[in-house]
DNA sequence: GTCTATACTTGGATAGAC
DNA sequence: GTCTATCCAAGTATAGAC
């Protein structure tokens, strides 16, 4: 309910006017790290994109490096959501990467993974933000770990190798190819290797490889 | 031979003085990007780990960009020449994996990767930097995939995957990895995913795999 | 070739008006 | 809560002394 003496201004002076101004400077925010990188988000570039003043950055957050970090804070939360909703159960290796594949296409196009890896880069630059950053991290490698899990469980690789290593060389791949991705529009080249993976895991998933990978899962009749 | 006139003074006047301070700046630089990523790599900040002057870099390099791409070429011969000496012929892919993990843990601990991490990274903020280095990095992917060929040649993983796209992969894994081992010291992640790559290598070398791979090459007798 | 000094610009952060 | 104005620190780059 609105407080009395509250006038019919609705959009301008509302309760949440204060959380609406503090997420379009994350907004924008996430859009000046994809467009200018660590190293170009600066308060006045980010103001600037937000439309609103610089000063409003540090009176919401503080400093330009705490919103930066409620930024990759929104990005993770909004991608771990929508891992979750997409993984529900994964029975087989070709399944997984099947799934892996529309996931990553997702975030490239969004860009998503360019917060990430510009925050990790820039990180160097600022005492104490590696952790930060760090910490904001271990829930995308624990989300891998456990769908690798429930993938290989059982299956001879999977005993091989931990899957706590298969999840972190996943994620190192997923950074490196966005990383890469930026220098010459080179967005094709990550997107065909996943398609490449895709059938890779369809041929071994055939021939079995003598239990090193669990066996196919049944899919439905056609 | 001396210019007429040139006095005993030998290191403080000689000929090769300025390539010798351009030599100092390029590794300053270098250690820089390593410390302090590309968004900490001023010029005040270089010319202060080189112990000289800030106007050098201006008077050598006439920017600060182009003193840092002068440190990636470095970086990019001195690696480029050590993987060449290192990989004088390589048979097997179990061969490769560990001839590629020993040069992969040297770059590693030499902090190589980083400049190049760093470069990508901040290219974004500069325009016209992302093409500079991308022209650097062709050299390295060319790499790769040239020693891709030569150990998957004739396999049937060979003909299912093209060469540019396993280096593509190849090298976005090495970035990816570097990426990461910033944020919590956790090079030991990356280099026990190397070990268990060879690992892994091996089993798949003697299990054959009905040619998916080639066949292992004789080792010299013990 | 190197250094000091300095002009100029941009960025982080705060004070106070509205 | 937002904006204007401003201070101060840091950065790029140049001029000129040595």
């Amino acid at each position: 309910m609105a407080k009395p003496g509250a006038s019919s201004r609705l959009v301008t002076e509302g309760a949440g006017r204060s959380a609406a101004t503090k997420q379009v400077l994350v907004e924008a925010a996430i859009e000046t790290l994809k467009a200018e990188g660590f190293a170009g988000a600066s308060a006045r570039a980010i103001a600037g994109r937000a439309g609103c003043n610089q000063a409003l950055i540090f009176y919401h957050f503080g400093s330009v490096v705490s919103l930066l970090l409620a930024a990759l804070d929104a990005v993770s939360a909004s991608r771990l959501e929508q891992y979750s909703a997409a993984v529900g159960h994964v029975g087989s290796p070709a399944e997984l990467v099947e799934v892996a594949a529309a996931i990553f296409r997702g975030d490239l196009d969004a860009g998503y993974v360019t917060v990430l890896v510009e925050m990790i880069a820039g990180a160097s630059s600022t005492p104490g933000l590696g952790a930060e950053v760090a910490a904001r991290i271990a829930p995308w490698r624990q989300f891998a770990q456990q769908i690798i899990d429930s993938a290989l469980g059982g299956s001879a690789l999977g005993s091989v190798v931990p899957s706590d290593e298969i999840a972190h060389g996943v994620v190192a791949l997923y950074l490196g190819l966005e990383l890469l991705s930026h220098l010459d529009a080179d967005r094709a080249a990550a997107l065909s290797l996943f398609d490449r993976a895709k059938q890779v895991a369809a041929v071994v998933e055939v021939l079995g490889v003598g239990g090193f990978l669990p066996a196919p899962t049944p899919r439905r009749a056609s």
